[in-house]
DNA sequence: CGTCGATACATGCAAACGCATGGAAATCTG
DNA sequence: CAGATTTCCATGCGTTTGCATGTATCGACG
């Protein structure tokens, strides 16, 4: 009975995800007319900003590829690119030939850090005056929760 | 002193909308992948969408720019692609004759609530599971709220 | 050990995108 | 009302993206 779903349920669960829809391309619309983005796009700074929470600092391109809402194909030639700038290194995994390991330079640490305290600046100015603290934490703990649930789930039966 | 913002609000803010991309991208992943969005890309079936939610049936290529994540330009032709294949209708705006005026042909229309609908049960699916009603209801009235707050606001200083 | 399917990444190619710009119409200014 | 500025949409052009596919490696199985 915890997947039989009337259609109020239904109708709710399309409103709030639109709702999240929204909310997000109203901000990362603003973010991206922000300075911060005028020498690397939003994706590839969401790379390179995934590489720097990285603890180990190395990270496979598959595991990366699940954070970044990017084709494989787009994100291998990403990479491709942030190479060619200096940005990241490259180093074939030790325990799988086939894989790909993946390190910000100096450079690119460098970079990330820059541009990331410009964007958490913008961050905040956005959403610091939206909502209130104690809301700020609720939102993060029901997307966080959402995000959880649905990245476990082994997608959608065909 | 409501603009001043310390180390810990900021950090927070920052926090919060990394979640909330995440599970944006998180889902958005999931709904991508699904059938649905075989026949149509899911920007062109933003907008369709939204020319469905609109109450006139009319609306302004200028407006509808506000509501998708796309410059200006992809907008263009985004429609031009649409208008080819017989799902939307442009009319030159008759206050202002820049403007174009984009309506949904009856095949659009149908094909709007056919995709909507699969659509709709997907998002159901995702997002029944992983949040209580009372939560689902609590995270779309945050999202609205900083939808609106962003919205309001007349850009950044440069 | 050899074969077969699965997985990880790269690449050819057409489609889609953003930036810069263009032209037409509206609006502002003196 | 003439000229300057702004707004709205279209278009040229180089870049980025996704799909389909190729190549190499891994793991499972007889």
């Amino acid at each position: 009975m915890a997947t039989e779903r009337n259609d109020s349920s239904v109708r709710l669960a399309a409103e709030t995800w639109e709702s999240l829809f929204r909310a997000q391309v109203a901000v990362m619309r603003k973010l991206q007319a922000g300075p911060a983005f005028r020498e690397v796009a939003v994706n590839e700074y969401d790379v390179l900003f995934t590489l720097s929470r990285c603890p180990s600092g190395w990270l496979r391109l598959n595991e990366l590829n699940d954070h970044v809402l990017l084709s494989q194909s787009s994100l291998s030639r990403l990479v491709e690119r942030l190479e060619k700038r200096g940005l990241v290194d490259r180093m074939p995994a030790p325990d799988d030939r086939r894989g790909v390991l993946l390190k910000l330079t100096e450079e690119g640490a460098a970079l990330q850090k820059e541009i990331g305290r410009a964007h958490v600046r913008d961050i905040s100015s956005l959403v610091g005056p939206a909502l209130t603290a104690a809301e700020q934490k609720e939102l993060q703990r029901l997307t966080e929760k959402l995000r959880h649930s649905v990245g476990a789930r082994p997608a959608k039966q065909d």
